[in-house]
DNA sequence: CCCTGATTCGC
DNA sequence: GCGAATCAGG
């Protein structure tokens, strides 16, 4: 993998807004660690913001007025307020047009390498959750990072459920992302087409 | 144990 | 330059 400049772009930009290293790291995808995350941080001359992470980097603020706590005291999270993922900014400029450049897209980043005879479903038809939202903030290694909606919309999620072992989607949508692709002929009505109008079918 | 970032060090 | 291994703290 390399470092393009979206990706440092956007490294910088969640390093900056406080995202930690292996949030960072899953939301670039390509099986990025969140060691080389930290470590092209470091290169970049990111390092140590405000991070409930004290080591070498101490919190000088101490809070003077401790007399009496109030109930209703709002405690300032350490981490930023988490922001609609429709609002940050998906630099989407390729500054080198280069044909066919494997850009990975800041969400949801299709499985990289797969088997011949397989390939990812183009979008599925997901059942959209009431009520919960598993946004970015909310990613783990062990949960399904299949995204729901689209990431212009202000519902946009992910999937959240717990992943297949060694996925990155949830069983379910494993199935989904992996299907086999089958003969065109034995298609029959044809599944839906991500693009364009349902130009009639090749025979 | 889980998590975090920092640093080292071989590639 | 890169990132896994390792370290160190919470």
């Amino acid at each position: 993998m390399a470092w393009t400049d979206e990706r440092i772009a956007l490294l910088k930009q969640y390093w900056e807004e406080g995202r930690s290293a292996s949030q960072i790291a899953e939301i670039l995808g390509e099986g990025l660690s969140r060691n080389a995350v930290i470590g092209k941080a470091h290169r970049l001359g990111l390092a140590s913001r405000p991070s409930p992470l004290k080591t070498g980097e101490a919190k000088a603020e101490s809070k003077a007025p401790k007399a009496e706590a109030k109930p209703a005291a709002p405690k300032p999270a350490p981490r930023p307020a988490p922001q609609p993922v429709a609002a940050a900014p998906a630099p989407q400029p390729a500054p080198t047009p280069v044909v066919a450049a494997p850009v990975a897209p800041p969400v949801a980043p299709a499985p990289a390498a797969l088997s011949p005879g397989l390939q990812p479903a183009p979008r599925p038809a997901a059942p959209r959750g009431k009520g919960e939202r598993v946004t970015l903030l909310d990613l783990n290694d062990r949960i399904c990072k299949w995204p729901i909606g689209h990431p212009d919309e202000p519902d946009f999620h992910f999937c959240g459920k717990p992943v297949n072992p060694g996925f990155p989607y949830c069983g379910e949508h494993c199935l989904v992302a992996y299907q086999a692709q089958m003969p065109r002929r034995d298609r029959p009505g044809g599944p839906p087409r991500p693009f364009g109008p349902n130009l009639p079918r090749p025979r």
